[in-house]
DNA sequence: CAGCATCCGCTCGGATACTG
DNA sequence: CAGTATCCGAGCGGATGCTG
C-alpha cells in the first residue's frame, strides 16, 4: 500500500475512484458480471431501471478505470459483451458484499425508517 | 435473507438503501466512524471537502436509515457526536474494504487510464 | 459548537430519435 | 444488436448568512 494515498484528502486521486464505485448503477453492473461475460442489451434487460445512455456510459467509465474489459465478436451482426478483468475481480466479492447487505438487513432498515419518522410525527 | 428481495429489481425497496449507501460522503462517513463516535465539526474537518450541509444532510439520513446514532451531551454549550449502530457496524467491514480498496488499487486504475486515453488518441 | 435557510450553478440521468 | 446524439427537467451539492 502507498500511504500517499488517504481517501480522507480532498486532492488524493482516491476520491475519484471512490467517485466512480460509489454509484449505483455501477455497483449494479459490477455485481452483475460477476458469474462472466454478459452482451450489452442483456445487462440492459436485466438490471431494471438503467437506461441504455446511462449503461453506456457506466460501462465505458468502468472500462477506463480498468475493471471491465469489453469484447467484441466478429459475428454478424456484430455482438459484444463486457467481463470483469482481473483488477475488476478483485473488487467483485466486496460489491457482492455491499448489493446484499441491502437484501439481508432491509427489513432493519425499514423499521429504523418508520421509527425515525413516527418519533418525527408524534 | 428474504427471497422477496432483489437488487436488479427497479421496484424493490433495497434499491433505495443502495442508493443511500452508493454515495461517497455517506461511505467516507460510514469509514471515519468506524473507530467510534465522532463530534459533527470533527467529523467536518476530518472528511476534506465535505460541506457543512451535506455533512447534516448525509448524518440525517444515515440516522433515519438506522446506521448512525446521534447524542446529545448535556454541556454548555451543547456537544454532539455521531457513532455506528449494530446495524451500522455490520456495515463497517464492507465499507471500510471499499474505501480502501481504492488506496490499493490506486496505481493500477491510473495506470489504466493513461492507456484507455491513449489508446483513443494515439 | 452544531446546525438551519436560502440561493443557484452544474451535472446527472431519463426520453427520444437516429446510425452502422 | 450495440450503440451515438440531443434535448431538458430535477436535484445534488457548494457558498453564504443566520440561530440557539
Amino acid at each position: 500500500m502507498n500511504p500517499a494515498y488517504d481517501v480522507f484528502d480532498d486532492h488524493c486521486p482516491t476520491r475519484l475512484v471512490l467517485d466512480r464505485l460509489a454509484d449505483k448503477w455501477a455497483l449494479l453492473v459490477l455485481d452483475r458480471l460477476q458469474d462472466g461475460p454478459v452482451r450489452f442489451n442483456h445487462l440492459r434487460r436485466d438490471i431494471r431501471g438503467l437506461s441504455q445512455k446511462v449503461l453506456s456510459q457506466t460501462l465505458k467509465r468502468l472500462e477506463r478505470d480498468g475493471l471491465v474489459k469489453r469484447t467484441v465478436h466478429p459475428t454478424v451482426p456484430v455482438s459484444v459483451d463486457y467481463g470483469l478483468t482481473p483488477l475488476g475481480r478483485t473488487l467483485t466479492e466486496t460489491v457482492a458484499a455491499f448489493a446484499h447487505w441491502a437484501e439481508l438487513n432491509m427489513d432493519a432498515v425499514l423499521a429504523a425508517q418508520t421509527a425515525y419518522d413516527s418519533a418525527m410525527t408524534g
